[in-house]
DNA sequence: CTGAAAGCGCTAACAC
DNA sequence: GTGTTAGCGCTTTCAG
């Protein structure tokens, strides 16, 4: 621990200063400050405020946890808070909190389960008995003896099968199978069949919950996926998401290069759609005429040329759902059972896709892929 | 205040189970733990050691503070964490501060002083003596009273006159004038003279000293710059930063609208220059072909297409000077006198400047506007 | 309706 | 080297 100044709290006045002025015990200035003022003596009230207002007094967050181990912050781990999902996150989470009268303090994880641990049980030293994780990793092990010892936790963006899990944990998370699902279904729909996908191989719920969204478009609409045309390529080591779109870029020129067939693509999130569109820039096609691209997050995919088609990901609905689900059972006001809240995303089409072409290339297709099969999954 | 559940530290083990069960006393485990343990028994060591082991045991800042007025936390403020700019500001915050074993919580102030000074007084009830302001409002009267009581604060991307305030403030910025500059000298560089400035009107020191570099490198060129050339409109009510891109595109549609002659566009900030470009666009204008846009900040301007020209904002090196200069503050090492940090920025030139076409539309030129004149502070 | 007293978990004198 | 004591600012029985 290192050294400090060893300046006290100079300059704030404690609770036996406000009882001084005010001429009355500290109890009754608890009392009043915790609102049990309900029957006490206007007079004492008036004098108390005055006093309280005199002094500019607050009381100390430290003194009243040490007492009633409560605090009211709230801690929030996301991969990174560089990234722009995540900060869009942080930042509705803050207000949600805010209008609960939380203050939050926040780490990023760079989706390293021993650093999330870590922070969290910093955290937990801090006093903050509630947290918000806003990544999805497979395995949450590593914060399990944090939840038996009463850290209350709500996962974000994953949806969580209470029983896989010993111990209650609620979840709130857009529906990303069908986030996955509808993507590739709207390139579908347009008439697309080589589809590649676009994403890192970093392990989450989240994420695999959006491939199997792909799959089971592509099954639906009978069309046989080819192995190349989901990336493999695993995320290098220090993962910060900062490096997203890069991963993006490159994963994309491999996909481009191994299947010359491929007319659309579906990007796990924004940063991973805009390598994509460089990659297909630099690969000397054009968007959409030649490749169609759809995101999944919507976070800056308006913003840029073309303003891609996206899947909207309602963060501000999640994270508000997440804050009060967490405030409440902090407050206890909740029953018993973890709840998983999943809301529905929903697409809104862009400039960044259209109808194929007819290319030579598409027509080249090599093996099976891409071949329109009997759909026997047809609705 | 709002009611909780009353949970206690349960399973928390505190210093008193850990001395008994080391058959010591508190003290010692206290000694022990503050790093005073030089020259004790080393089976007394072992005890202790031992014992924390066995207990789990992790010493409440709660309590800690209480006692010494300390706790290793900083609060960070900035206009939105939703800002990738702010978002990218925070990551390395959090990482220099982590690296010292301080927490961060931050909040947004939507650069509205209230609600920045009620952030910043609440974390002072939490006990928080350290805070970096992340955004550069004109005044800073709002944050007097809070420094008088002792809270250190170091401001992020404006520089402070020590003079102007009454109380202590480091500072720690990118030269903004150097890089309005820089990204106007490019273009002038390149051979444009009619060049918009794309920015809301929102009163800050970094914004100011960004336009004025602007003024600058025009007067140094010897071009007269014409008013409606400049963006005057201002920033909407509840500004959240959010709404940057849609901001620069109304603006610069209407600065497109007012001077047809303009062929080059310094923008603010990259938000600013996303919405610069979709403006351009829509105004049938290519770039850079047509219109030429330099960005400042460099957060995302690699990402989009074209790849921006931008002036680099070494948002890292600055994160990490901020929080060393506070926390060398908080624990009392360094000397009295202000701080003033300048990092000098750089451009980065990409696909988005180029030299300007010798077009109808320049000749046509209304007024004295983007003549040349004689260069007097020609160097 | 108000107050006195005890104690949350820790650290800092000051003994021993 | 190690322990004793007092007390940080607050809340909470429990009396009055």
């Amino acid at each position: 621990m290192p050294e400090h100044n060893g300046e006290r709290r100079r300059g704030t006045a404690s609770i036996s200063d406000v009882a001084r002025l005010a001429e009355t015990s500290a109890t009754t200035i608890s009392n009043y400050l915790n609102g049990r003022a309900h029957r006490m003596a206007v007079d004492t009230i008036a004098r108390i405020e005055e006093a309280i207002r005199h002094l500019n007094y607050r009381p100390s967050y430290a003194a009243r946890q040490l007492k009633t181990g409560y605090i009211p912050m709230l801690g929030l781990l996301v991969p990174s808070v560089a990234n722009p999902f995540h900060g869009v996150l942080a930042r509705h989470v803050e207000e949600a909190a805010l209008a609960r009268g939380y203050q939050v303090v926040f780490g990023s994880s760079l989706r390293d389960a021993l650093r999330e641990q870590r922070y969290a049980e910093d955290f937990w030293n801090f006093g903050i008995r509630g947290l918000i994780i806003g990544s999805s990793p497979l395995e949450l092990g590593h914060l399990a003896e944090l939840a038996s010892r009463g850290m209350r936790i709500v996962v974000l963006d994953r949806n969580v099968n209470a029983s896989d899990f010993a111990f209650p944990l609620d979840s709130v998370s857009m529906d990303n199978l069908r986030a996955g699902y509808l993507a590739t279904r709207h390139l579908l729909d347009l008439g697309h069949h080589s589809i590649g996908y676009v994403s890192g191989a970093t392990p989450t719920v989240s994420r695999r919950d959006r491939l199997d969204g792909y799959h089971q478009a592509m099954r639906e609409a009978g069309v046989l996926v080819d192995l190349n045309w989901i990336s493999t390529i695993p995320s290098s080591g220090g993962y910060d998401d900062t490096n997203a779109a890069d991963l993006g870029k490159v994963i994309t020129a491999e996909l481009l290069k191994k299947s010359v067939e491929l007319t659309g693509l579906v990007a796990l999130n924004d940063m991973y759609a805009l390598g994509a569109c460089a990659a297909v820039r630099e690969h000397g096609r054009e968007i959409p005429a030649e490749v169609s691209v759809v995101s999944i997050d919507d976070v800056v995919a308006s913003l840029v040329h073309p303003p891609l088609t996206a899947v909207h990901h309602p963060i501000e609905a999640l994270s508000t759902a997440a804050v009060n689900c967490l405030i409440d059972r902090l407050e206890g006001r909740h029953a018993v059972e973890a709840q998983q809240i999943v809301i529905a995303p929903e697409i809104v089409v862009r400039l960044s896709t259209s109808r194929p072409k007819i290319s030579s290339r598409a027509a080249s297709t090599p093996g099976v892929s891409g071949k329109l099969q009997v759909n026997q999954w047809e609705k």
